[in-house]
DNA sequence: CCGCAGGGCAAGTGATGCTTATGCTGCTCG
DNA sequence: CGAGCAGCATAAGCATCACTTGCCCTGCGG
């Protein structure tokens, strides 16, 4: 197997037309470029150079056998390139999951602090609830995944997965503004409730919630999508308990909801970055920074979370 | 820098899903495999297999650096089978310098039997007389040069010259056929003569024969090309030595023409090739073979040369 | 004629890269 | 459920490689 390391020995004595002054480019003694030409001459059959009494001259050959080592010391040269930038990251695909709040309140931000240090990196985000998004990064379908983790309903992620913390909400009592409605759960037993799902992990806070508090929590409306929510809400149709991200200071609906953080204290949401342990991708690092550094920090019910990392 | 066998490695370990597997392809043991990879991910700085209990999985970065390595040992296998064809002399150049004759009689024969063995070679053919081919030779326009050497005039070549013996030919002496004309020197002393031009070796070994003979030798015509001494002889217009190759069996003045072999020891023109022996053109021996296998066998006054060579 | 520059060659040495041997982990099968 | 085993990592040993140092040879040039 020709040595790459040969061939640019040898474009150096050829260029220079001396093994002294090629060996002085290259940070080589002259008898190393001297044994390197004649290992690259008996490895190729070729006669590379005549030695004459005072210095070299370059054998036909020897020309024929720089203009061919061209490509692929060029192929070589941009492969160390493509390597480098793939092992920064500066290129590199990621796989981001994430659920949909995540996606408006966290990830465009992230996103553009990403594509700030990483201009050429292909970042793919798919969208789904956290249960669907630990299966796709189990499959390998996806690098890193955002979850959440409400503090009345504690998750048990599966093996191999490092969690990186991001961020931790209040729970956030929404109230119709001026609709009079107590803002202790207490007070709420004839109110109509607005949750997710039934069997998220959203409506299961809220029906401990209540519980805990000796109430029944009727629920009216159902929808996944705080936005939605909070319009519900606004609208007068009932109250809400939704996370600080679910609820920032600027909505739309500012003006026509009333905010009160829930005192309990399990009353809170956690949501965090999840990957395979042993994902090496190394945009991961970046893309969780990224999220880090898109946490809000000024929302009253939102808690960047320290740096803290669970494997 | 990237070591090209490990890319062959990685590439071999990727497709088979295995080091086990990989090592037995590619000749190694298992431990060696694990090593280069090892080496290549440290170079790297990339993950390239997730190691798991029962064998790995390798990372997507593995399979990008598999893509990114197919130009560079595309490009280092192209390199080596034209190096070798470089060796080999298939492909490659080679310029011949002959004088006129030798052009004809010997240069076809020959660059036909090594085109049949290397057809991609590419011969370039320079004609001139021998002084100008070893000037030449010096100078590095050329490769290779047929030149003769009369034994009545030998000469000196330079230094650093190898020579190749060919041909020993014969002198021959032409006479129109019918002419009555006496067969030897002696008795053609007032005969026209038609020789080549004057100062070339075969009008001074003319002049050499004819005084040795007794007799001085007048010169009526004067041609380098012996297709036309040969038909000055055939249209009566006097007598000439050539060489051996100057007259064959079958020339078309053949019938009109009468040869007859000299006797004198020193009557004979030796036909060589000569390169400077530092030069090693790989197609130089193969061309050396094919005109020695392009001198004439059947032909009386044409005597191939032993394998000799002289430095 | 001697100094010197340029390259070849030999010996020494550290790095490389393979092998063998052993350890570790988790699957598989009795 | 436990023993064997498959697959990889790691350690140790060893040969080879590749560079350096040191010396020689050659031919130029003062």
């Amino acid at each position: 197997m020709l040595k790459p390391q040969h061939l640019l020995t040898l474009r150096a004595v050829v260029r220079t037309g001396s093994f002294v002054i090629a060996a002085r480019d290259l940070g080589y003694t002259a008898s190393a470029i001297s044994q390197q030409i004649s290992a690259l001459e008996k490895e190729t059959g070729l006669v590379l150079f005549e030695r004459e009494a005072h210095g070299i001259r370059a054998t036909a050959a020897a020309h024929r056998l720089v203009d061919l080592s061209v490509p692929v010391l060029a192929a070589m040269d941009d492969l160390g390139h493509q390597v480098h930038e793939l092992a920064t990251g500066a290129t590199g695909r990621l796989r981001l999951g994430s659920f949909p709040t995540a996606s408006v309140r966290l990830v465009p931000a992230a996103l553009s602090a990403l594509t700030a240090t990483h201009p050429r990196a292909q970042i793919r985000l798919e969208e789904g609830e956290p249960d669907e998004l630990v299966d796709a990064l189990n499959d390998g379908d996806l690098d890193v995944a955002l979850v959440y983790e409400y503090g009345l309903s504690p998750r048990q992620w599966p093996d191999g997965m490092a969690r990186h913390h991001l961020v931790r909400e209040d729970l956030v009592l929404l109230r119709p503004r001026g609709s009079g409605l107590s803002s202790r759960l207490a007070g709420l037993s004839r109110t109509r409730w607005i949750t997710s799902s039934e069997g998220t992990a959203g409506a299961l806070s809220l029906t401990r919630l209540c519980a805990a508090a000796g109430v029944e929590a009727a629920v009216a409306f159902r929808s996944n999508n705080y936005d939605v929510v909070r319009e519900l809400v606004s609208a007068g149709l009932g109250v809400a308990i939704v996370p600080g991200l679910g609820h920032s200071p600027g909505d739309s609906t500012g003006d026509a909801v009333e905010a009160t953080r829930l005192a309990q204290r399990s009353a809170f949401r956690r949501v965090m970055a999840l990957h395979r342990s042993e994902n090496s991708n190394p945009l991961l690092g970046t893309m969780i920074r990224s999220l880090r550094s898109a946490v809000p920090a000024e929302d009253p019910y939102v808690h960047p979370a320290q740096d803290e990392q669970t494997a």
